[in-house]
RNA sequence: GCGCCCGUAGCUCAGUUGGAUAGAGCGCGGGACUUCUAAUCCUGAGGCCGCAGGUUCGAAUCCUGCCGGGCGCACCA
């Protein structure tokens, strides 16, 4: 049974399916339900009206005074306006970005890193606890070579002519990397046997990584509150076997090979596995290889069951598309370590394709040359980078056309916005400027038009429980863009009549209401752009 | 071969968890500036919601099967 706003504004202010839904239980026509609930709910105060419709609709109409309480609740309720207390008592963990500590961020992080710290505000604004997380990849083979890639980064910087081998990081933010190191450990590590430096090099190197790494989500305005080291998980990967293993979900086997692809170098060994089949996986899964050592996903469970041991009531990964093929089996593991308790909510994000005036942008892996997310906000800034990557569901591909996105006009959501946002911050502005001296504002002066501005703007709550519930913070991106677009409609009504502006010369008591009317819409609108981490403009230039 | 995601206007996409006549923007046609910033707005044309079944009062939405596209199928990280 739902109670919401309907699609057709002639419909009404709330509709409901509520006779249509009873009947059968009832054993009643669904219009006689309706009739009947039409006329209790016609004595309700707020009601002005209740009509029977359709099959059974039974469409409600508010009296227009209950738009302007709710113009006063946004105004009494400011930054406020919206909050929910939907996730009180619960705590959600969301990890987001963790990329590998091997260098800058480029544009393939960024659209995970502001999906999931906008997700996380909203969680947040909908009066969840929230945990913003980074999961650090500083335990594999990826990161020996990102220490020898440093090491003669270190020999540079003492004077050698080096050369980098293919397979190393030729990025040259290694070259800072490589002074420090040579500042911090002088010559000793020149000739010394790799054994003795690759320890201590990892760690450095990471360490500035991650300094790198911090620096690059500031400028997007990130910042998290755990960076979680896979290098520390230590005793905790026997721990969380142990915690499966005595439900009994390991086991010795033998993997069936791959299928597809044959792989020319697989042979059937015997390995510890994870019974994942059991919980909706393909295929159990390996925890420990054929000669004892940890695999990737075996750290990946020991840090999901810390995760789970920290309390949290719901875990949300964002995870690359790339890794659409992980979803299964970490979920099979978070259920199985949490009893079906905790659910992980596994959020896809999508690649982003980097066009420049429709041509798509080149980029070369082998030369490090890959477009840097520094690059970027430096380029468009932070506000356009984050606003564009909430213009689509977060699981579908995304065009982010440099010559676009700075565009002035409608087809840029993020200026169209924030021009509105501008707009009314100019009318206030345009009153003092007048000399205006303006009476408190009397929503009274509020007609049938100006009230359906408040009504949508009245949606916010709505909009931000319903986001919050299906974790899709583009959904707050598109309220706003409806929002604006009923404003800047508003606002051309004053072109072919006067009486409809905001500011009215002669009439400083219909202004004041005009303006408290704009005041509120501006009060959503940002509180909408905090929530995505975006900046309300007041002018725009 | 198997799994996951996706197919909505010419293009790019929304779609209130199953509601009423499926909506925006761009593009195309027509219109509104002695203005509170026209950086905007109004208006018209444009649809078998991939196809075929099923579930029910009711389906773009849920189920099944096809067709078409993307990603993934390690003891890698």
């Amino acid at each position: 049974m739902t109670v919401e706003p309907p699609r057709d504004p002639t419909h009404g202010d709330l509709a409901t399916n509520a006779a249509m839904v009873l009947a059968k239980p009832a054993g009643l026509k669904p219009r006689d339900i309706a009739v009947m609930l039409a006329q209790k709910l016609a004595r309700v105060p707020e009601i002005e009206a209740a009509e029977v419709a359709g099959p059974g609709f039974l469409n409600l109409t508010l009296r227009p005074d209950v738009w302007r309480a709710e113009l006063a609740a946004i105004d009494a309720a400011g930054a406020d306006y919206g909050r929910s207390t939907m996730g009180a008592g619960q705590s959600v963990n969301v990890e987001y970005v963790s990329a590998n500590p091997t260098g800058p961020m480029h544009m393939g992080h960024c659209r995970g890193a502001v999906v999931g710290d906008a997700l996380a505000s909203l969680l947040a604004f909908a009066g969840f606890g929230v945990t913003r997380e980074y999961y650090i990849n500083d335990a594999g083979g990826q990161v020996d070579t990102l220490a020898r890639s440093a090491h003669l980064r270190y020999r540079e910087a003492l004077g050698e002519t080096i050369e980098i081998p293919e397979g190393f990081y030729p990025g040259d933010y290694l070259v800072p990397v490589g002074q420090a190191l040579a500042a911090e450990f002088g010559d000793r590590f020149v000739g010394a046997p790799e054994a003795d430096w690759l320890a201590p090099f990892r760690t450095r190197t990471v360490a500035l990584m991650m300094d790198l790494i911090r620096a690059d989500l500031m400028l997007l305005g990130i910042r998290q509150d755990v960076f979680f080291s896979e290098a520390s998980l230590g005793p905790r990967v026997q721990q969380a076997l142990d915690t499966l293993a005595a439900k009994g979900l390991i086991y010795q086997g033998v993997l069936e090979a791959p299928k597809g692809e044959t792989a020319d170098d697989w042979e059937a060994r015997p390995q510890t596995l994870f019974k994942a089949t059991q919980f909706g996986d393909d295929s159990d899964r390996a925890m420990q290889k054929s000669d004892g050592s940890w695999t990737y996903f075996a750290g990946d469970v020991a840090y999901h069951w810390d995760k789970l041991a920290r309390g949290y009531t719901a875990l949300v990964d964002m995870f690359g598309a790339d890794h659409g093929g992980y979803v299964k089996r970490m979920t099979a593991a978070v259920r199985a370590l949490s009893d079906d308790k905790v659910p992980l909510d596994v959020k896809i994000v999508q690649m982003v394709k980097l066009l420049r005036a429709g041509e798509p942008v080149k980029m070369s892996k082998r030369s490090g040359n890959f477009v840097t997310l520094a690059d970027v906000v430096e380029e468009v800034g932070k506000d356009v980078v984050r606003f564009i990557m909430l213009t689509k569901r977060s699981d579908s591909q995304l065009d982010f056309d440099f010559a676009k996105v700075v565009e002035q006009s409608r087809d840029n959501p993020v200026f169209y916005v924030q021009y509105a946002h501008a707009r009314i911050m100019s009318v206030g502005r345009k009153a003092a400027e007048a000399g205006m001296v303006l009476p408190p504002a009397d929503y009274a002066r509020l007609d049938d038009t100006d009230l359906a501005l408040v009504k949508l703007a009245a949606q916010w709550p709505r909009i931000v429980e319903q986001a919050a519930a299906t974790r899709e913070p583009h959904r707050i991106a598109f309220y706003l863009g409806d929002l604006a677009a009923a404003f800047h409609s508003q606002w051309n009504l004053g072109n072919d009549d006067p009486q409809r502006r905001f500011v009215i010369a002669g009439d400083p008591a219909l202004t004041a209401a005009r303006l408290a009317l704009g005041g509120g819409v501006g009060q959503v609108i940002r509180n909408g752009l905090a929530v995505i981490g975006v900046e309300a403009a007041d002018e725009l230039h």
